[in-house]
RNA sequence: GCUACUGUGGCUCAGUUGGUAGAGCAGCUGAUUCGUAAUCAGCAGGUCGCCGGUUCGAGUCCGGCCAGUAGCUCCA
């Protein structure tokens, strides 16, 4: 028989030995990196028993594979030693995530992380016993005998649901058994670094009516030094918390007088000025419009529009003189009127329709978070009607205007295509050819993505785009929504070529998404290091003594002048007390006058990021941080 | 909303086995006019998230509520 090596190599080996074996014929220092192997293509454990013609590769921990197929059995390890300390536990599932693994647990009485130590050690026990890990295999009547007997009511209940063609294996190490598809490594004595992180409620199969377990959260990397990076990275991360570094940089404040309602400081209202002027100037370019629509709308609108079957229970709601309303959850009505006042014609369309609409939703309390999740946001929202022949130009259209916005920033992002869900509107066709639509223009671009099925609108399929947090958490922004809906309850109406009144089809569309999340990001991702453009503040001018505070003055005015955010600080203290609170602040330039710099007209600069001083005219350093500023994308 | 954890002056934190609150920074006042990340001194500032209970006595123990954080669920 034939074995393909990972490097190409090949060699015979008898029919009937398996992977591990396989891995050692070629070479010794090979077979003790492996930690499972892939033959023809699907994973499985070193033991797996070779046929002939397999195709074989081996997995080390330098594989992603290989490093899952590691935190998988980290899992399994908490698992036993979890068993072993509470015997009354059950036990749910324990899969593989990022950086490491959980396990869900339904424990008699409640853990806290206080038991973490114990249950580690238990675990470093159980490693360095270094048992082997076996696997067998059942028919499903005995596997759900052999789980019954243990009393594992949720795996009975996970093999009762496997589908009917499955094998259902187990995972034997020392005294613990487990029923789990694998594959896992060798023996346990092969981790080397673990470590247990957090416990957090998770609904048993996560659905919110379910039973909720405890589910403890684990890192584990190969070495022990990766994991230390690991917990290094998120130390870093923790600084850039936007929720930190938006009250330390007085950019936004989050008060108990209007939980989930962030107030913006003077700080941060430029930061969101700048970029919703920066917004505008795009838009404006592409040919869109800019309406605004009433926050407080009749209830039978939302009716009409669907939101009130939808999301009552999400709507802040009132009464003015008697008549049910409510706060606008979402634009789309507003602009759907809006369209409706005036009669179009085939050759009006598309038309782009923006609003930069400040919506109310009533979140519940345990989602808010920061500015990324909260119970008012601005959203830079925008409805395109158009014809259906259009459908694939406009979505290309917001698609790379999407891309050109976030390139601006330096944000690598993630698309989603979110498809019918099952409480939607709509029939089959309208949402197949939605979903074609926005496919095709993705397609067209050669833009990677993942499909989420069921995730959609209720009105229609859409194209997401996550972003990423310090902390690696990823969050929705831009959104493409496609909707055939809308216009028809809406009655929306365009008389085409052929005199006839047609229905047109709509994009819903919003870029940054959220404002307030898209700051949250903006500032994680920058740390609050904002470049030139964005920064709160550009220059800070610091005056040595007295002696220099109106040269100070001059040199303050004269940046304001030429449309630069400059801030004065001539009060009487030490030049490096200012200089460190202006560094504090993460202006981009702080500069220092003095005698010397008032008699020749310079400034001294300190760039933020940049170690040495310079000199210059302060003619030339106007025209400096006027360049920076114009760093900005132009199209 | 659910589970766990956290909640002390504007900010960051200390407060030992329950004995009626401490520091640094910021603020104010005064002195200092000093060349690149904290000048010195003084003053002022807190019903320890809120409500209730146990106790002679609670920041410290118990219960409820509120808020925040992590995760789950949800996210038009």
């Amino acid at each position: 028989m034939n074995v393909f090596l990972k490097n190409g190599d090949q060699l015979s080996v008898e029919e009937g030995a398996t992977c591990a074996k396989a891995a050692s014929a070629v070479s010794e220092g090979l077979a003790r990196a492996a930690v499972a192997a892939k033959v023809n293509g699907e994973l499985v454990d070193l033991s797996h028993v070779l046929n002939e013609g397999d195709k074989l590769e081996i997995v080390t921990l330098k594989d992603k594979e290989g490093l899952e197929v590691y935190r998988h059995t980290c899992a399994h390890v908490l698992a036993q030693a979890v068993k072993t300390i509470f015997p009354t536990c059950k036990l749910a599932i324990g899969p593989v995530i990022e950086n490491g693994f959980y396990y869900d647990f339904d424990f008699k009485t409640p853990i806290t992380q206080d038991d973490f130590a114990k249950i580690e050690a238990e675990m470093t026990k159980i490693i360095k016993a270094n048992t082997p890990i076996t696997r067998f295999e059942l028919p499903r009547e005995e596997a759900i005998k052999l789980m019954t007997e243990y009393g594992e009511k949720y795996k009975v209940e996970l093999i009762n649901d496997l589908p009917e063609d499955s094998v259902i294996s187990f995972y034997k190490q020392g005294s613990f058994t487990d029923l789990c598809r694998g594959p896992h490594l060798p023996s346990t004595g092969k981790i080397k670094a673990f470590k247990l992180a957090s416990i957090a409620g998770a609904y048993w199969r996560g659905n919110e009516k379910n039973k909720m377990l405890t589910r403890i959260y684990g890192v584990a990397f190969a070495k022990k030094d990766e994991m230390q990076a690991y917990f290094d990275m998120l130390e870093e991360a923790k600084k850039r918390d936007h929720i930190k570094l938006g009250k330390e940089l007085k950019l936004f404040a989050l008060l108990n007088e209007g939980k989930g309602f962030p107030f913006f400081l003077p700080n941060g209202m430029v930061l969101k000025n700048i970029l919703a002027d920066y917004w505008r100037d795009l838009h404006r370019k592409e040919g869109y419009v800019e309406i605004q629509t009433p926050i407080i709308l009749t209830r039978t609108l939302w009716e009409n529009s669907g939101h009130w079957d939808h999301y009552k229970d999400n709507m802040y709601t009132t009464k003015i003189d008697g008549e049910d309303c409510a706060v606008k959850p979402m634009n789309c009505p507003g602009g759907m009127l809006v369209y409706k006042l005036t009669p179009h014609s085939y050759k009006d369309l598309p038309i782009r329709m923006g609003e930069m609409g400040l919506v109310h939703r009533h979140e519940k309390s345990g989602q808010l978070h920061g500015l990324f999740r909260v119970r008012c946001f601005t959203q830079d929202d925008a409805h395109i009607f158009m014809l259906p022949e259009q459908i694939r130009d406009e979505i290309k259209g917001v698609v790379r205007l999407t891309d050109k916005i976030y390139k601006q920033f330096g944000f690598k992002y993630k698309v989603e295509l979110s498809t019918r869900p099952e409480d939607s509107m709509g029939t089959e066709e309208e949402w197949n050819a939605a979903t074609d639509a926005l496919r095709a223009a993705l397609e067209d671009l050669g833009l990677d993505y993942e499909v989420n099925e069921g995730d959609g609108a209720f009105y229609g399929p859409k194209i997401d785009f996550h972003l990423q947090d310090s902390i690696g958490r990823t969050w929705q922004c831009g959104t493409i929504q496609l909707d055939f809906q809308m216009p028809q309850r809406f009655e929306l109406e365009y008389t085409g070529e052929d005199g006839a009144k047609h229905r047109p089809i709509m994009i819903h569309r919003a870029i940054y998404g959220s404002m307030e999340r898209f700051i949250g990001i903006l500032i994680e991702h920058y740390a609050g290091k904002f470049p030139v453009w964005l920064a709160p503040v550009q220059v800070k001018v610091l005056s040595i003594t007295d002696r220099t505070k109106e040269y100070a003055e001059e040199v303050c005015n004269l940046l304001k002048s030429s449309n630069i955010r400059a801030e004065l600080d001539t009060r009487n203290e030490k030049i490096g007390y200012k200089i460190r609170e202006a560094k504090l602040e993460k202006v981009p330039y702080v500069i220092v006058v003095g005698d010397k710099e008032a008699e020749d007209g310079t400034v001294n600069v300190n760039k933020r990021g940049v170690e040495e001083k310079f000199t210059l005219s302060k003619e030339d350093f106007v025209k400096l941080v006027v360049k920076d500023n114009d760093e900005k994308i132009v199209f």
